[in-house]
DNA sequence: ATTATCTATAGATCTATAGATAATGC
DNA sequence: ATTATCTATAGATCTATAGATAATGC
C-alpha cells in the first residue's frame, strides 16, 4: 500500500493514500469542501491532507474552481445517464411512475452512499457562479425530467394545480434529503421510503405506489435474458 | 431619507440606506452572504456596501461570526414562536393536519418573503460550527415539530413505515423548496400548493387534504371575537 | 461625556509563479 | 526526456487593534 514510486521526485512526507495524485487532491478537496466550503478551505489545507507542498497542487489543477468542477461533473454525470436511459423506456417499458419510483431509488442510493457527501456540494454559494454552468445544465436536466415524469405519473388534481416545474423542484428536494440527514450523522434512509413518498407527492394512492415500486423493481432486475441493461 | 445626523463622528462617504448602523450593516451582510457565503466575504466588502470604513464594522459586531448568528436567530425566531403557539392548539382546536397546513403554508410565505432569500444561510458550512448551535437547537425544534404533527396526521402506512424523525425531514424539505426556487429565480410557488404536498407525502388523500386546508384557514382567521390570537 | 465614525497599521494569511531537483522510462 | 515533486517568494489580500476625531446630548 505504501504508494508506489514512479516517476517524478519523491514526496517529502510519504502518505499511504490510495489512488494516484490527482484522485488523492480530489478526494481531500471533497472531504474539505463538504465540511468547511470552497472559500473557507485553503489550498495549503488541502495539500497538507494530501501529503505534499501547496504549490504542487498546481501541477495537477489550476485551482480551487478547477477542483470543484470536477467534484461536480463527476457527481452529476451518472445519475445523468441514468435518467436518460430510464425516460427513454417511458411509457413502451415502463410506466412514469415505475420510473419515477426507480429514479428517486436509485437517487437516494446515490447519494447515501457517495464519499463525503459530496451532495452538499450542490448546495455552496460558489456554484451559481457561470464558471459552473456546465454542471448547473445537467442538474436542471436532472430536475426537468423528474417533473416530466411527476406530471405525467401523477393524478390530474396534482398536475393541474402544480404543474411539471415545480413538482420537479420538489421531488429533487425530497430526494436530496439525504443530505441533511447524513450531514446531521443522521443513520441513511431507507430508500423505498422516499421513493414512496415521492409517488405520494404525486397524488398516487397507496396501491398505486405499490404498483410503481413493482415496475421499478421489474426495470432494475433484468431477469433472464430480459432487454434490460442499464448501463 | 439622507441619514439623520445624529450623534457620531460623520461617516465619509454617506449613503441613503435606511435602519440604524446596525441594521445596515447586518442586511449588506445578508445580501453578501447569501450571494457568495459567509468564508468569501469580507468585512471590506460589507462595510463598502454600508458606505463606512472597514474598520468600523468592529464598534458594532466581533466580527462575521457574530453577524450570521444574529441572521440567523433573527430568522429562524418567528417561524418557532409560530410554530409553538399552533402545536399547543392540538388537537383541541386543530387537528395534526389542519396543524400541519397552517405551518406548512406560513412557512413558505416566511420564505418566500424574507429578504434575499435568508434561508439560504441555513446551507451554508459555517452553521454546523457549535458556535451557532442555539440556531441549531431551534431549527431541530422546528423540524421534530413537523416530524410529530406528520405522525399524528399521517395515515397508520406512512407512519409505519417513515416514523417522525423522516417525516419531520421530508417535510421541512418539502417547504424549503422556496429557497432554491428563489435562488434560480423562480417566482414564488403557491403556498397553498406546497403546504397540500406535505400533507400528500403523510398519506392523505384529496378530500383530507381539503379538509385540512379548512381547518388552517379556520385556525388562521380568527373571525369575529374567536379565540384565536396568534401573536 | 458619549457615540460612531475615522486613519493607520501589524501580523497573518493565501494564491500562483519561477526555477530547482529527484525520481522513472527510453 | 518526462514526470512529479520540491523550495522560495512576490503580491495581494484580510482581520482586528490602537488611537484620533467629529458629531450630539447633557
Amino acid at each position: 500500500m505504501t504508494a508506489r514510486p514512479g516517476p517524478g521526485r519523491p514526496r517529502a512526507t510519504p502518505t499511504e493514500l490510495a489512488g494516484t495524485g490527482r484522485e488523492q487532491i480530489l478526494d481531500a478537496a471533497a472531504a474539505l469542501f463538504v465540511e468547511q466550503g470552497v472559500a473557507a478551505t485553503s489550498t495549503r489545507q488541502i495539500a497538507e491532507r494530501v501529503g505534499i507542498r501547496q504549490a504542487s497542487l498546481y501541477y495537477h489543477f489550476a485551482g480551487k474552481d478547477e477542483l470543484l468542477a470536477e467534484l461536480l461533473t463527476t457527481s452529476v454525470r451518472p445519475s445523468l445517464e441514468f435518467v436518460r436511459t430510464v425516460e427513454a423506456r417511458v411509457p413502451d417499458e415502463v410506466s412514469p411512475a415505475g420510473a419515477l419510483y426507480a429514479l428517486a431509488q436509485a437517487d437516494v442510493a446515490t447519494l447515501a452512499a457517495t464519499p463525503h457527501n459530496i451532495g452538499t456540494l450542490y448546495l455552496l454559494p460558489e456554484v451559481d457562479s457561470e464558471r459552473f454552468d456546465a454542471f448547473r445544465a445537467a442538474r436542471l436536466e436532472l430536475q426537468q425530467t423528474y417533473g416530466r415524469l411527476a406530471a405525467a405519473a401523477g393524478t390530474p388534481a396534482v398536475r393541474a394545480a402544480l404543474g411539471a416545474d415545480l413538482l420537479g423542484a420538489l421531488l429533487i428536494q425530497l430526494v436530496e434529503v439525504v443530505i441533511p440527514l447524513r450531514r446531521a450523522g443522521e443513520e441513511s434512509p431507507d430508500a423505498h421510503a422516499i421513493a414512496s413518498t415521492c409517488l405520494r407527492a404525486c397524488g398516487l394512492d397507496a396501491p398505486a405506489v405499490a404498483t410503481a415500486r413493482a415496475a421499478a423493481e421489474a426495470l432494475l432486475t433484468p431477469t433472464s435474458g430480459a432487454a434490460g441493461r442499464l448501463g
